[in-house]
DNA sequence: CTAGTTTGTCATGGG
DNA sequence: ACCCCATGACAAACT
C-alpha cells in the first residue's frame, strides 16, 4: 500500500514537472500537505515523526541504496528519468533547475515528514493534525505571494537557510519555476539558488543536531524540535540522521549529475558545493557507509570545472556518479553499461587488455568504491591482492576475484590464484605473451608485489597494501622503480619480455616453450626458472601460513569448543548427583514409612535399621533383613575376622 | 633500540 | 629425472 501510495506521489510529482515544463502551474504543495495526514493514519505511528517519513524511506530505498539497481521496481523510476531526459532534449535548457525544484520537493517532503514534530507537537497540544494541514495550506496559498520576497531572501537562506522545513523547500522549487519563466539572466542567479539548495538540504540535516541555528520564523518549529529532540531517543536521532543523510547523498549525487549541463553556467555551484560536501565530511554523523559515497561525491564535485571546460570529462563523473547511487541513466552507457561490467567480471583481468582503451580508461578513473562493487569480493579479496597472509587461499576463493586480483593487481605474485586462475585465458588474451603488450600492460609497471593499479584512496587499502605499494597514479616513475620486486628488477636487467607474474603463472609447456623458443642465453634461462621458482614457492608460502593460521584458528576454535563442553557435562553431572541424592532420601523415607507399617511374628514394627525393601525384577516388593557383613567394608571384614579369631 | 610480525627466499622432502 | 607443492628455517623489512 505504501508502495502504492509512494508510486503515485511520485508520478504525481513528475507529472507536475512535466506539466510546469509546458508552462501549466500545478500546485502540489496541498496535495503533499494532505498526503501526509492518511499516512500518518497508515502508519498507525502516534504522531511521531518517524511515522511520517515513510513516504522518505521508500524514496530513499528505491532510489538505488538499499535497493539492488536491478530491481525491477527501479524501472519505473529510470524510466520516468529517461522521460524527463528526453523532455530536456527537446530543448528546455532549464529543466536540470527544475528537476532540482522537484529534488527539493522531496526532500521537502521528507524534511516537512521530519518536521512531523509539529504534528506531533499539536497532538500533543491536542490541536490535531488539522491544525498542520492549515499550516501547509497557508504557507501553499502564501507562495504565489511571496516569490519575490522569497527571491529577494536567498541570500539569507544562503547563510541561514531555510529553517522552515518545507514551507523553504517549496518557496525555492516555485522560485525556480517563475524564475525561469521571467528572465533568463537570473540563470546563474538559479544556478546560485539551486547551490542554496544543496547547502539548504544540508542545513536542514544539520539543524536536526543543532537547531539553535534555525532562523527566528521558525520559532515555533524550532521549538516542537527542542521537544521532539528531548524526547528522542538518540538512537532514534542517529537513524533519523542517518535517513536524512542517504536522502541527501542520493540528491547531491542526483543534482550533480543532471546539473552537469547546467554547469558552464554555474561553475560557481561546483564550489560552493564542494563546500557543502566538505562540511558534511566535517559533521560527524557520516557512517562509515556513507563516507566514501560523500569522498566520491566531492572528488567529483571538484572535477566538475574540468568537466565545465570540456564535455570529454562529462561521461567520468557521469560514471561516478551512476555506480555511486545506482540511479540515473547515464550518457555514458555507449561506454560502460552493466553489460560491461558483467564482461568484466566474467572474463576477469583478461578483459582489460582486449578492453577498448577509453573504457579501461574509465576504469582507472573510477573510484574505489566502483572498483570493489567490480570485484564483488569484500575486503578480503582486496587484502589478498595486497598480499595480505589471508591472501593465498586460492582454492576457496572464487575464480572471478582471483582473476581480478591477478589481472588488476598486476604483479601481485601471490594472488595464489594460480589454481583457480585461467592463465590459458590470459594467455589468449594477450596474444600469447606478445612482449610489447606486455611491457605496455598497466599492470606490469607496478610492483610485483604491490595491487598499484587499484590504489585509491588509501583508506580502503590495508597498512600492507601501503606499505607494498606507495604509488599511486600520480606517483612518479621512480617510486614504481623503487617498488619493483627484485626478481622484476633482475627480469628487466636481463631484458626478459615477461613480468614476473606471466612468468610465474604460465603454464609449464608455454614456460618450456618460452626457454626454448626465444633463444635466451643461459644466464636468462637461470634467471626465468628462478623468478618461477621463487614466485612458486612464495605462493606456496603464503598459502602455507594461511593453512597454518586456519589450521591455528580451527584449532582454538575447537578447544573453546569442548571446554565449554566441558564445563555442560560437569554441571550435568552436578546436577544427576543432586538428582540422584534427592532421589536416595525419598526412598530411605519411603523404606521407613512402609517398614513402619509392617509388622514381624511377634507383632512388634520392623526396624528400619535392620531390614530392607528390595524390588524385584517382576514387580514385587520383598522386605529383607540387612546383612551387615555384606554392608561392612573390607576392613571391617578383616576386623571382624579377627575378632573371631580372636574369641575362637 | 628492541621485540614482534610480515614477507620473501632457500632447502628439503613427498607425490 | 623433472616438476609441483608443502613446510621448516632463516633473514630482511617493517611495525
Amino acid at each position: 500500500m505504501q508502495i502504492a501510495k509512494k508510486y503515485f506521489t511520485e508520478g504525481l510529482i513528475q507529472l507536475t514537472i512535466l506539466l510546469s515544463l509546458i508552462g501549466v502551474r500545478v500546485d502540489i504543495d496541498s496535495y503533499l500537505s494532505g498526503y501526509y495526514t492518511p499516512l500518518t493514519e497508515i502508519n498507525l505511528g502516534p504522531s511521531s515523526a518517524y511515522t511520517q517519513t515513510p513516504f522518505h524511506i521508500l524514496r530513499d530505498t528505491l532510489d538505488g541504496y538499499s535497493v539492488h539497481p536491478k530491481c525491477p521496481e527501479l524501472d519505473y523510476f529510470f524510466a520516468s528519468r529517461r522521460l524527463l531526459e528526453e523532455v530536456r532534449n527537446l530543448g528546455s535548457p532549464r529543466f536540470p533547475t527544475q528537476l532540482n525544484a522537484w529534488l527539493v520537493h522531496q526532500v521537502s517532503a521528507t524534511d516537512k515528514a521530519d518536521s512531523g514534530p509539529s504534528t506531533s507537537n499539536n497532538t500533543d497540544t491536542n490541536s490535531g493534525l488539522e491544525s498542520t494541514e492549515e499550516e501547509a495550506r497557508s504557507v501553499s496559498e502564501h507562495l504565489p505571494v511571496t516569490d519575490q520576497e522569497v527571491q529577494q531572501t536567498n541570500p539569507e537562506l544562503g547563510q541561514g537557510p531555510f529553517g522552515a522545513g518545507a514551507c523553504g523547500f517549496f518557496k525555492e522549487g516555485d522560485d525556480a519555476n517563475i524564475k525561469e519563466e521571467e528572465e533568463p539572466t537570473a540563470l546563474t542567479q538559479l544556478a546560485h539558488s539551486s547551490t542554496l539548495e544543496q547547502e539548504s538540504l544540508l542545513e536542514g540535516i544539520t539543524a536536526l543536531s543543532n537547531p539553535v541555528h534555525q532562523h527566528p520564523p521558525t520559532i515555533d518549529i524550532d521549538q516542537q524540535w527542542n521537544n521532539l529532540l528531548s524526547i528522542a531517543d538518540l538512537d532514534d536521532l542517529d537513524s533519523l540522521v542517518s535517513e536524512r543523510l542517504s536522502d541527501l547523498d542520493t540528491d547531491m549525487t542526483s543534482a550533480i549529475s543532471q546539473d552537469v549541463s547546467l554547469h558552464d553556467a554555474m561553475v560557481s555551484s561546483a564550489g560552493a558545493f564542494g563546500v557543502v560536501s566538505g562540511r558534511a565530511e566535517t559533521r560527524t554523523f557520516t557512517q562509515q557507509q556513507r563516507a566514501p559515497f560523500r569522498l566520491n561525491s566531492t572528488g567529483s564535485s571538484r572535477a566538475l570545472p574540468g568537466m565545465a571546460l570540456g564535455l570529454a570529462a562529462l561521461p567520468f563523473a557521469s560514471v561516478c556518479n551512476l555506480t555511486e547511487n545506482g540511479s540515473s541513466n547515464s550518457t555514458l552507457g555507449d561506454c560502460l553499461d552493466e553489460a560491461v561490467f558483467d564482461q568484466i567480471n566474467q572474463l576477469g583481468l583478461e578483459g582489460l587488455g582486449t578492453m577498448d582503451p577509453q573504457l579501461i580508461d574509465c576504469l582507472e578513473n573510477m573510484n574505489s568504491q566502483v572498483l570493489e562493487d567490480l570485484d564483488s569480493d569484500s575486503g578480503l579479496s582486496l587484502e589478498s591482492c595486497s598480499g595480505g597472509p589471508v591472501s593465498p587461499g586460492s582454492s576457496e576463493m572464487s575464480s572471478s576475484s582471483s582473476s581480478y586480483c591477478e589481472d588488476e593487481c598486476g604483479a601481485t605474485g601471490y594472488s595464489s590464484e594460480v589454481d583457480s586462475l585461467p592463465p590459458k585465458g590470459i594467455m589468449n588474451s594477450t596474444t600469447v605473451w606478445s612482449p610489447v603488450d606486455l611491457n605496455e600492460s598497466v599492470w606490469h609497471d607496478h610492483s610485483y608485489s604491490s595491487p598499484a593499479f587499484f590504489n585509491p584512496p588509501p583508506v580502503t587499502l590495508s597498512q600492507k597494501g601501503i606499505k607494498e605499494e606507495p604509488l599511486s597514479d600520480d606517483d612518479g616513475p621512480q617510486l614504481e622503480q623503487r617498488d619493483l620486486s627484485r626478481d622484476e628488477l633482475r627480469a628487466r636487467a636481463m631484458c626478459l619480455p615477461f613480468s614476473v607474474l606471466q612468468i610465474v603463472n604460465m603454464p609449464v609447456e608455454e614456460f618450456l616453450e618460452v626457454l626454448d623458443g626465444h633463444g635466451f642465453s643461459p644466464e636468462q634461462v637461470t634467471l626465468l626458472r628462478d623468478i618461477r621458482r621463487r614466485g612458486k614457492n612464495k605462493l606456496a608460502a603464503q598459502n602455507c601460513r594461511k593453512r597454518k593460521l586456519d589450521a591455528i584458528t580451527g584449532l582454538q576454535e575447537e578447544v573453546e569448543r569442548l571446554q565449554v563442553q566441558r564445563d555442560r557435562l560437569l554441571r550435568e553431572k552436578q546436577l544427576t548427583a543432586k538428582t540422584m541424592g534427592a532421589v536416595g532420601q525419598q526412598i530411605k523415607q519411603l523404606t521407613r514409612d512402609v517398614l513402619a507399617r509392617l509388622r514381624d511374628d511377634s507383632g512388634q514394627p520392623l526396624n528400619p535399621d535392620r531390614f530392607t525393601l528390595q524390588c524385584g525384577s517382576n514387580g514385587r516388593v520383598v522386605v529383607q533383613p540387612i546383612r551387615r557383613p555384606a554392608v561392612s567394608t573390607s576392613t571391617g571384614n578383616k576386623t571382624d575376622k579377627r575378632k573371631k579369631e580372636k574369641k575362637q
